[in-house]
RNA sequence: CGCGGGGUGGAGCAGUCAGGAAGCUCGUCGGGCUCAUAACCCGAAGGUCGCAGGUUCAAAUCCUGCCCCCGCAACCA
């Protein structure tokens, strides 16, 4: 506030994202928003500086790199490039993007971390405790999930003890603490600003900043087992990328520096990495803002459900801008979201169809036919307050804010006003009437201002839609590269009019929702057709199987799926559970003769030791079996025999 | 006593932190208009804000208790 030059200055983060996860529409809308926001403050006359990028290292990197049997980096050198394609597809106007396998970045990881060794920060102790591998987390007692798991991903922990370098986080929490109680603000929204203090209040322990369980990370300077543990290595990011210690570009954007992140990745962003800028003595991020989650159609999404929204089939069913919209206004900022296509559907046809698209479509219309697509000029002109109102300064005080919803809400009002503006003036009887003509000049001009305008509101969301509405009202600059504060009402008067395009077609519901049954019929089959990778025959003899018969079935209580099934053998009889309640009633299942893997590791379920597992064929829904039936044997044949 | 999120007109949601006349979008019904993408504009109906207590001049909002739903976890053998 008191420097007039950090005032004009913005540096907005994504999270580097992990490379080894498909993209997803969690990526897309962190990325989405920064880039709505980026774009906003260029067009407020702000130096942006937008930077994303991709964590590089870790267990799971090597552990993919040896299952295809390549290195580490040439896997990463194939597959960061999903991002980058995506970023591409949606129009991300990045001006950098880094990556944490960059000699740039590796330089600055190891020259932070020998800085902080030297100044007595960073020291040497051993680290015992309970350690997810696939999740690359120790998990401290109090959050375990049951019988020692990972509460994160559910599998089960492996002790671990090992020597690790620790970083003295603690000693600067007093200090942190005042710094977010002298600037609450700087985390968004106020919730997690509540949840961080209260964690911070809790008391932090000193971090684990090192591994010697893997090789794939960037090596401790000086000693060459360790590997600096990859959330020390990935937050670096933010400074690496612009050079620190040295370059211009560091000391001019830092101190402006806002980063966005979904809302689990807070503590990292909101105590260990400010622990670590007060440490190298750096300023704070001026704001953390933390994003909630989508689910889809209700549920959370999951790769095993199948309902991963790709956000390259939304664009190329959508349209990219349409997508862009939808994400931003469906849902206040910082809330969870619920993501469904016909959602999407409904934001198209009502806000952008009926109401923008319109719009623009009846004006120029209007124009053409009245004044033959030249926009008139008007003498005198009253209306730019009513219709305009303060939608520029609402809607910066929402962005300020981030709510982005709120600040589409306004520019939607402003929309609206145009439209009601037409009824109440109704420029149709204007035309018949010469005496009018003036009249019928500042309706149409007002009309044209506020789709000029418009167009620049849209743009930081919607880049492509501006720039197809300042074609089709017949302005050959960019609306990309003006300025909000160039705008003068009554500048559009003159222009001539290019012929009206439909911006955005509505799409017919019924016939959409036809087509989207066709679509999910096709998708199943496809399902189906997905075949599990070759096995020799070995493979399948190590499978043993064999004709049982169900003696008796039982319900479990504390179980939703499964039934106790005693099965007969002839030669013996075992303990079963099967997820097949929802099928089956327990009489229907006494005396059915099934087939019975009979060489599966028990297991037990609901705290019943299962032995074995019968064979059924089932037709699955987004992961759930739809119906089910059993597989018998077609005919007379002793018990216990052998299937193969 | 598992963890988390939630219960607000037909649907989906805001509002709850900082208590002060219940709001938005969609849908429905009625009307208007004919410039426009059967679009646009106006009006109406429709809510005991999950339940029960409490605090208060005042509660969707604060406190206590309870009920229900949804994720995750334990269950898909």
């Amino acid at each position: 506030m008191d420097d007039k030059t950090s005032e004009k200055i913005f540096y907005i983060t994504t999270p580097i994202y992990y490379v080894n996860d498909i993209p997803h529409i969690g990526h897309a809308y962190t990325t989405i928003a920064c880039d709505t926001m980026s774009r906003y403050k260029r067009m407020k006359g702000f130096d942006v500086r937008f930077l994303t990028g991709t964590d590089e290292h870790g267990q799971k990197i090597q552990a993919a790199a040896e299952k295809q049997g390549i290195t580490p980096q040439a896997l990463v050198d194939k597959i960061h490039l999903n991002f980058k394609e995506l970023w591409k597809v949606l129009n991300i106007s990045n001006d950098d993007f880094i990556r944490t396998t960059e000699e740039r970045h590796i330089r600055v990881v190891q020259s932070m971390f020998r800085k902080l060794m030297d100044q007595g920060d960073i020291y040497k102790g051993t680290y015992e405790g309970r350690y997810c591998v696939p999740c690359e987390t120790y998990v401290p007692e109090s959050s375990m999930g049951p019988g020692e798991t990972c509460p994160d991903c559910g599998r089960p922990l492996t002790m671990m003890k090992e020597e690790s370098y620790f970083f003295r986080g603690s000693k600067y929490v007093p200090q942190l603490i005042e710094h977010y109680e002298r600037h609450p603000e700087s985390i968004l929204p106020r919730i997690r600003y509540n949840e961080v203090m209260s964690f911070l209040r809790g008391g932090v322990r000193d971090q684990s900043v090192s591994r010697t369980t893997l090789k794939w990370g960037i090596p401790v300077p000086g000693d060459e087992k360790h590997v600096v543990y990859v959330w020390f290595d990935a937050l670096i990011n933010y400074a690496s990328a612009l050079g620190w210690p040295d370059a211009p570009m560091f000391s001019s954007y830092w101190p402006s520096v806002r980063h966005m992140v979904g809302k689990d990745i807070i503590r990292f962003h909101c105590v260990i990495w400010p622990l670590m800028l007060l440490a190298l003595g750096l300023p704070l991020p001026q704001t953390v803002v933390a994003h909630g989650w989508w689910t889809v159609d209700g549920e959370k999404m999951s790769k095993s459900k199948g309902n991963v929204v790709d956000p390259f089939k939304m664009v190329k069913d959508y349209g990219l801008d349409p997508f862009r919209y939808f994400l931003l206004r469906e849902v206040p900022f910082g809330n969870d979201g619920d993501f469904s296509e016909s959602a999407l559907v409904g934001r198209i046809n009502s806000d952008l169809a009926n109401d923008l698209g319109n719009l623009l479509n009846r004006t120029l219309q209007m124009i053409e036919s009245y004044r033959n697509g030249i926009v008139p000029a008007a003498m005198d002109n009253n209306a730019q307050n009513n219709l305009a109102d303060n939608v520029l300064e609402n809607v910066d005080k929402a962005m300020e804010r981030f709510a982005y919803d709120e600040a589409m809400k306004e520019i939607w009002a402003f929309i609206g006003r145009a439209n009601k503006y037409i009824d109440e003036t109704m420029p149709w009887k204007l035309a018949k009437d010469t005496d009018k003509a003036a009249e019928l000049d500042e309706v149409l001009m007002n009309l044209y201002e506020v789709l000029r305008l418009a167009a620049l509101l849209v743009a930081p969301v919607m880049p492509q839609t501006a720039q197809r509405m300042w074609a089709q009202l017949g302005i050959e600059d960019d609306p990309l590269k003006e300025l909000y504060s160039s705008f003068r009402w009554g500048d559009g008067a003159g222009a001539k009019i290019r012929k009206a395009e439909v911006l955005f077609p509505r799409i017919d519901v019924k016939e959409w929702q036809k087509a989207k049954e066709a679509g999910k019929t096709v998708k199943t089959e496809e399902k189906t057709m997905e075949h599990e990778p070759e096995i020799g025959i070995e493979e399948f003899k190590a499978v043993e199987m064999r004709v049982a018969q169900i003696v008796k079935a039982e319900e479990i209580p504390k179980s939703r799926k499964l039934y106790k099934l005693e099965v007969d053998l002839g030669y013996e009889k075992r303990t079963v559970c099967s997820g097949i309640k929802a099928f089956f009633t327990t009489e229907e299942l006494a005396g059915k003769r099934v087939i019975l893997v009979t060489n599966l590791k028990p297991a037990k379920l609901c705290g019943i030791e299962s032995n074995g597992m019968i064979l059924a064929a089932s037709v699955k829904v987004d992961g759930n079996a739809e119906s089910l039936t059993l597989v018998t044997p077609d005919g007379d044949i002793p018990l216990g025999s052998r299937v193969s």
